[in-house]
RNA sequence: GGUGCCAUAGCUCAGUUGGUAGAGCAAUGGACUGAAAAUCCAUGUGUCCCCGGUUCGAUUCCUGGUGGCACCA
């Protein structure tokens, strides 16, 4: 059998390191699993693994979308699930890494065959959201799916609108298409988790923002300043650039406010993370135990 | 040296006509199925600078001290 080794972690924390390490072991590849790293536009703000890397192990997934394609977890299911069956051929194990939660989880479990949504029905719904507000939506989508309106957090537009939409669309409730059927893998998973202490995490983090922006992370932010109302730019480290180019901030605010926001990122990230069972803790210089863990691993499942 | 103002949560500050206090930010926890680095929710005990006085009761009023800021010398 297979085995797909996913190493994940909180940003910041030296994932990029351990995965390329344990690549060189295995003589194996390595699949991203980073929401932000897709996009070739950025480079320097998302962190990519840089040249000398890439170099040295095949990396996927990295830098083969524009921010001006329409993306997303499902399509991205498909995508990479595609890729590791054709790279098991001639590698095993591989290893997936990367800190975008749910994406991961689409991997691991799969995600429910949800129609995508036009983009003038979106539209449609957001303004008639904007026009008529929070309660009007709670009630509409009592309407269409009551189910649903039962457990979705009711404070948070973005969920009830994406239930409309798709009811707007294809005439049936959300709740018929989301159903969390867990789908089966044809490999074994083994989720190798880096951690380190709160204290020095942080003090990484904030050293790598002012590493990025040494590295010209302001010129890369300017380059996509008039594309700002994408998706794929609503984005840590830009976001609070463009605040700067707006003159709502300092220069030094944003950076604070990109430290920060990283931060807040790296903690939920340790929030979705901290109740899967099957991760098996590391700290970032332990390579070694992780090789002798994922070994083991692999002899049991034979 | 003199005069005035200030001292309250990790930070910036509000407030208590005297009954021991609360916002924003930070920090922390949580939710999560096609926008996910997104979006949303929850959590506030701190010698109210120190000594003394008045008072049933002082963080609040008063004397003195300490520290900071401003102005005048």
């Amino acid at each position: 059998m297979h085995t797909l080794i996913i190493v994940l972690g909180p940003t910041g924390v030296g994932k990029s390191d351990t995965s390329i390490q344990l690549a060189k072991h295995y003589h194996s590849e390595i699949i991203s699993a980073d929401s932000r790293q897709f996009f070739k536009e950025l480079s320097i703000g998302t962190a990519v693994p840089s040249t000398d890397d890439m170099n040295l192990v095949p990396h996927h997934f990295i830098q083969t979308k524009s921010i001006h394609d329409y993306y997303n977890v499902s399509e991205y299911e498909v995508e990479a699930l595609q890729l590791i069956d054709k790279l098991f051929k001639s590698n095993n194990p591989l290893i997936l890494t990367g800190g975008s939660m749910l994406y991961i989880d689409t991997i691991c479990n799969g995600i429910d065959d949800i129609p995508t949504v036009d983009p003038e029905i979106r539209d449609e719904v957001i303004s008639w959201y904007e026009e008529n507000g929070i309660e009007a939506l709670r009630q509409r989508l009592q309407e269409i799916d009551p189910e649903y309106y039962m457990i979705v957090d009711r404070n948070n537009p973005k969920r009830m609108i994406h239930a409309v939409e798709i009811h707007q669309m294809t005439g049936m409730p959300f709740t018929s298409f989301r159903k969390k059927t867990i789908k089966e893998r044809p490999f074994q998973i083994i989720k190798i988790g880096i951690n380190q202490d709160r204290k020095i995490l942080y003090d990484r983090i904030n050293a790598r923002v002012l590493r990025m922006m040494d590295a010209g992370l302001l010129e890369e932010a300017k380059a996509v300043y008039c594309f700002r109302n994408l998706n794929s730019l609503n984005t840590v480290g830009y976001k609070e650039l463009f605040s700067y180019f707006d003159g709502t901030c300092s220069l030094d605010e944003a950076i604070d406010l990109i430290q920060r926001n990283t931060r807040k990122y790296a903690r939920k990230q340790l929030t979705w993370f901290r109740h899967d069972q099957q991760i098996k803790w590391f700290e970032p210089d332990q390579t070694q135990e992780i090789i002798d863990y994922v070994d083991h691993e692999m002899k049991g499942i034979e």
